[in-house]
DNA sequence: CTGAAAGCGCTAACAC
DNA sequence: GTGTTAGCGCTTTCAG
């Protein structure tokens, strides 16, 4: 099937070229008979207005670029279909560029991001920014960053307060006497890693005590499941807070394996939920974030700012919810 | 920053644009001293050709369509994972279309997706293709369907032969005199549950057997757990096999909580393995299924479809590793 | 209400 | 080697 042009549409519908797009774009200028006369062409041709070169006479591209490190963090699918869906809405498609650590220039993403001409970028930012994105602040292309509280002329954030769940969840132990809290590092997350610290410091400071046990997982260890089989010692007590789903699985593997009990000796909880805390045995606690409308309310905002509306919040702070399970002893927290 | 034009290189550079369009594409057709000074202006302007007129003038996007069924399954991730990798070598973007069963219309996918101009188009099959999709055919886009074996003029397929898989299982099984063999559904994805079912039927009529045992999930129930806990017999013996790692899950869990020991009781093994089957206790066996690969293979055979090149085998199975853990008894299968 | 024509930024003949 | 020019398919004044 040939690509059919406006030009063919036009000579079909016996108008001129500027008619059809009048059509096309839903002016209300053209007369009934006439719209219909181009609609009746558009269908009998199946034409397809070429977005491509829409976008160059209009100098804008109705489409996004989307920056997430790799795609198979089951919450990074989640924000990519609050994304996707939101996009949909407003007809906005969405560029997608996964960055691997260590196979992926972040430079040569930013620099295709500013080649492909999109109206936007949105990236979830794991660890801190790289100077990279800067220049897509130089070139003025709005920005929204999911995941870090930052903000300029020209960049929203959309974000998740990680350091008040730590600190309200620590706060709510030390309170009961409980001072053996643990944070398991998150390589693969410097941003939240540093928040949840921070969160634990000030709970702890403020109970005047001092935050001590962060635990870093060292870069030789291949996971946290085999680098904690080695450390965890068997007569542990106390509270673990992990990032992901699958630190705190390993956690509540080590610990049953090395003949501690859960919730009695040790306690999980997980910063971030899936399904997967669900099914593990005992069930995992765990704050349900808001994933999905991480990736929505950052569309939404963008299209905002591409449509130079003013943003009267910048950065915008989701809420989240505890969910007791049985990996922590009964006692409402937070 | 304003958008540098081709022309402002030419002029500062003191060239024709045409000499610039050379430097930009490394024609090779031009003076060493020449090029020097374009490229100088290009820094100096910090210059980056807009895809979108390249993309109208040369009448293709160096972009394809991604379309998948929600992202947030981490095998589908992991597919992402190695489209992304292969297509940032081959210079191709990838605009992602997630379909969401009840919210999206596959209509709408297929006409955005025309719209764009993409050079092809990757296909993510969980479900016989809708008929939309013929539309792309007609158009002539080279697509590449992943997930089922079908191919045509335009349409090539890398898949993984799950009916083999389950074949091979259910054969080695039935020849240790283990009859009890059921295939749970996997209600989000169509094509390889059929897939599961053929390889059973096919390998319990080699056996002299019928094949009676399908677990379907009934449309009413929330997850194949809670429909589970219901339906299990406490006396349930045999072999599970199932998709999804949630799905193993939740028969591992279930069984357990009725009192059945693993593997002694009932067995399990797992159709598409990731991360969780081994966090599970027991760890649960399962195919180490290729998705990555299929994710890069399609991408790889997406560029040579779009260079016109010869694809001799316009039907790729990908193959795949029985990785054996606790869930199943002891005996090496497949 | 509709048509003519000038771009949008770039590529690719075709000249020189 | 390098410049000139005609599109690529569409939108949008500006006339009529």
């Amino acid at each position: 099937m040939k690509r059919v042009t406006i030009y063919e549409v036009a000579k079909e519908a016996d108008v001129s070229l500027a008619t059809v797009s009048r059509v096309i774009n839903g002016s209300n200028v053209v007369k009934e008979a006439t719209r219909k006369r181009v609609e009746d062409a558009i269908n009998k041709l199946g034409y397809r207005p070429n977005a491509i070169a829409q976008g160059l006479a209009l100098q804008r591209s109705t489409t996004i670029g989307l920056i997430v490190p790799e795609a198979s963090f089951v919450y990074i699918g989640q924000i990519i279909n609050g994304l996707s869906d939101v996009a949909k809405i407003y007809d906005y498609n969405i560029i997608l560029h996964t960055v691997t650590e260590g196979i992926t220039n972040i430079r040569e993403v930013v620099d295709e991001v500013i080649k492909s001409r999109v109206d936007g970028v949105i990236i979830y930012c794991d660890r801190k920014l790289d100077d990279s994105t800067k220049l897509l602040e130089e070139y003025n292309i709005p920005m929204v960053v999911m995941g870090t509280d930052i903000s300029s002329d020209s960049i929203c954030s959309v974000f998740i307060d990680y350091e008040r769940a730590v600190h309200d969840l620590c706060a709510s132990y030390l309170k009961k006497g409980i001072k053996d809290i643990t944070i398991v590092e998150d390589r693969r997350n410097d941003v939240i890693s540093e928040e949840m610290k921070e969160g634990a410091r000030k709970a702890f400071e403020e109970a005047g005590e001092k935050f001590e046990s962060y635990l870093a997982i060292p870069k030789g260890s291949r996971s946290t499941y085999k680098y904690l089989r080695k450390s965890l010692k068997k007569s542990h007590k106390g509270l673990f807070i992990a990032n992901r789903d699958s630190q705190a699985m390993a956690i509540l593997n080590v610990a049953k394996e090395n003949g501690l009990s859960i919730p009695e000796d040790v306690e999980i909880v997980c910063m971030t939920d899936t399904k997967y805390n669900s099914m593990a045995r005992p069930e995992i606690s765990a704050f349900i974030m808001p994933s999905y409308d991480l990736g929505a309310v950052s569309m939404r905002l963008m299209t905002k700012m591409m449509n130079g509306e003013e943003v009267e919040e910048k950065e915008k702070c989701l809420g989240f919810l505890y969910q007791e399970r049985k990996s922590t002893k009964k006692e409402a927290v937070v």
